[in-house]
DNA sequence: GTCTATATCAAGATAGAC
DNA sequence: GTCTATCTTGATATAGAC
């Protein structure tokens, strides 16, 4: 029961320092704010996370699993076949946009903190992408295809949180048809359930041949 | 002359800067270590940037400059035809490893310094990305088609920059081959050039990305 | 244009009361 | 476990000599 509620009073500094850095920046993003934001003293933040790396790192674990849960379920939701790690995560990277981008917000703050911080403190994020990466890099699809998909979908999330390139839902509907095609040609095996969102699956233009 | 020496002098001051961040991190871009990396004074260094602003700007402007005048250099030396500019982003945004490699340095140093500092500071950025995704959205290649190679390129770029995903020559490849793929089979014109080259020497020259 | 010296301040972290 | 008060450091920026 401490440990619960130890737990959770943990969750809600971290969803404190999120806040801070959403609003505020990463440059803002220190020990008095975060304590501000969750209405504690400063000194009881420090009792919970002994310091400033702590903190950040506590950030990026979270964040790391939230991730790795996240596309481990999208895996078991998509149809078996070629592909299935890739197709997996076009229906749930690009999904609705508004719950992409609170998922967005979320993780680039960490990111960015950990980036500003300490950039060691990446390592759980690393390591969540060394699985992501090793399943989607082979799964049957032609060389390439499966880890360009992945890169594409970071890169939209780099726009979305450097506010690059206007990313509305519009122009992710755009790419995420444009990468399914390439995806559904390499495998056009299970054509019926590809993915999990109806309208993802209108293919036009017939994709290209590959060894 | 005085001029040109105080903007020598000034790119200079840059290059330490960039020299910083690149070999220190984000966090350690202070002014007395931009200046003991240039060699002067701190009250130097101040002289010819009022503020640490103003520092962090010229990185970002620098870089923007760079990284528009290459693009649009890769678009002359890269043949007619629906997605010209999005093969031009293939053929210099993904040749030779090492080049890439020393532009992804300094471009991630200019663009974390500025998200650490003031993230406004990243609109010389976006102004570029404005007209780079202009170009490649709207050239006849199938919809959606050059954004999502240009996010593929910029996802790898992420990738390399936070070492999220060991990012070496044979996945560049990989990817490259991939990408080339769904260009070539959607503006199938212009075979003779477009690179069914399968190492792609197309044009490798001044290799090096963007952003 | 470059330097040294210094003012100013904010942030991380500690100590100890309650 | 949370608080207030305080210590310490290091970073930006200014002032003014050379």
């Amino acid at each position: 029961m401490t440990r619960k509620d130890t737990s959770e009073v943990r969750d809600s500094l971290l969803d404190a320092a999120e806040a801070v850095v959403i609003r505020q920046g990463i440059a803002n993003l220190t020990l008095d704010a975060v304590a501000a934001e969750a209405g504690i003293s400063k000194g009881g933040l420090l009792h919970h996370f002994p310091s400033k790396d702590r903190l950040v790192e506590a950030m990026v674990m979270r964040t790391a699993e939230h991730l790795r849960v996240h596309y481990r379920e999208a895996y078991e939701r998509t149809s078996e076949g070629p592909g299935r790690m890739t197709r997996a995560l076009l229906s749930t990277g690009l999904a609705d946009c508004n719950c992409w981008s609170e998922q967005c917000r979320r993780s680039s703050s960490a990111v960015f903190a950990a980036l500003a911080q300490n950039p060691s403190l990446i390592e759980p994020m690393r390591e969540v992408y060394s699985e992501l990466h090793r399943r989607v890099a082979d799964e049957g699809l032609s060389t390439g295809l499966g880890e360009a998909v992945a890169a594409a979908l970071d890169g939209l999330w780099l726009y979305w949180v450097l506010g690059l390139v206007p990313v509305d839902q519009e122009m992710i509907v755009r790419v995420r048809k444009a990468l399914e095609a390439m995806v559904e040609h390499s495998a056009p095996a299970k054509p019926a359930r590809l993915s999990s969102n109806p309208n993802a699956s209108d293919v036009k233009r017939s994709g290209g041949r590959r060894s």
